[in-house]
DNA sequence: ATCGATGCAAAAGTTTTGCATATAC
DNA sequence: GTATATGCAAAACTTTTGCATCGAT
């Protein structure tokens, strides 16, 4: 799913919200941010997380409790958003994505992505319905993928 | 949402379950199903369940650990099944009524039901574009109730 | 009498918090 | 220099497991 912003437009978004809020920008918040961009089409828990940045860059001090007090601030400012795939827990994602909803495999875990107008639309005139101000949206298809049917 | 079975009828499902597989009916099995069949219209977690059974059953001795098991049993049975509501962990509900999708306010935690025809046509068909074998899906509408928004 | 189920407590995971130190500004 | 962020370790939760005992069959 394609993200409209580039990179360093994302940083700087980010530079200017901690700022505006008197937070500071720092070489954590700043890989957390970016191992999340980078792998875009990526699901990870905080310890997934963490764990790349370990591996990536040895040479940087983390904690993860960091990475869970960076991934609550990145997901109130809309940056990166969670969902919760039943079987493995909580997951985060780039949330500056066109919005998408996941097709999610429970052989091998995996997870694609699609949008669908049609759906979209209909969520709207549901939430209309029952007089509920819709703030987002999840749908998830569980099953089997393409490629674990043919294993 | 309409539960097409009576009870007794679930019940007597149960026992013949358990008794295919070797299993034991118990009194705590049959509560713990009990709980959940009463109160349809519920979200349960399992710490849910086990205070209101503490407190509407003190007589009977249970533990934890046995509702995380019944709970497990019961959900491979397609008895009840279980959400992971993001904000508030897992959920467990009665599984054998008709499908439906989820209304969730983030205020209060209410869950409403709703069925809409268009949205699972719609899966299917994306289901099938996309190769995939589709077993389940969820679909969540996040937003603030109508009483909340009246609040 | 047998074999599975249970409660309990310990263990394993996950997420949060307190605090002294480090670092951005 | 000051205020926020960090790492670490402890704490708080949540869920699972081992084991002796209990209870359904």
């Amino acid at each position: 799913m394609a993200i409209d912003k580039a990179y360093e437009e994302v940083l700087e978004d980010f530079k200017k919200l901690l700022k505006s809020s008197n937070l500071k920008y720092t070489k954590q918040r700043e890989l957390i941010l970016e191992i999340i961009y980078n792998n875009n089409d990526g699901h990870f828990t905080p310890e997934d997380i963490y764990n790349l940045i370990k591996n990536s860059y040895p040479e940087v001090k983390l904690g993860i409790a960091t990475v869970y007090r960076t991934l609550t601030l990145l997901e109130e400012a809309n940056i990166v958003s969670s969902i919760s795939f039943g079987v493995q827990g909580k997951k985060y994602e780039f949330g500056l994505k066109e919005h998408h909803d996941h097709l999610v495999c429970l052989e091998c875990g995996g997870i694609e992505e699609f949008f669908d107008e049609t759906i979209e639309k209909q969520q709207e005139d549901i939430a209309k319905k029952f007089n509920f101000k819709m703030t987002s949206h999840i749908m998830k298809i569980m099953g089997v993928c393409s490629a674990c049917q043919s294993r």
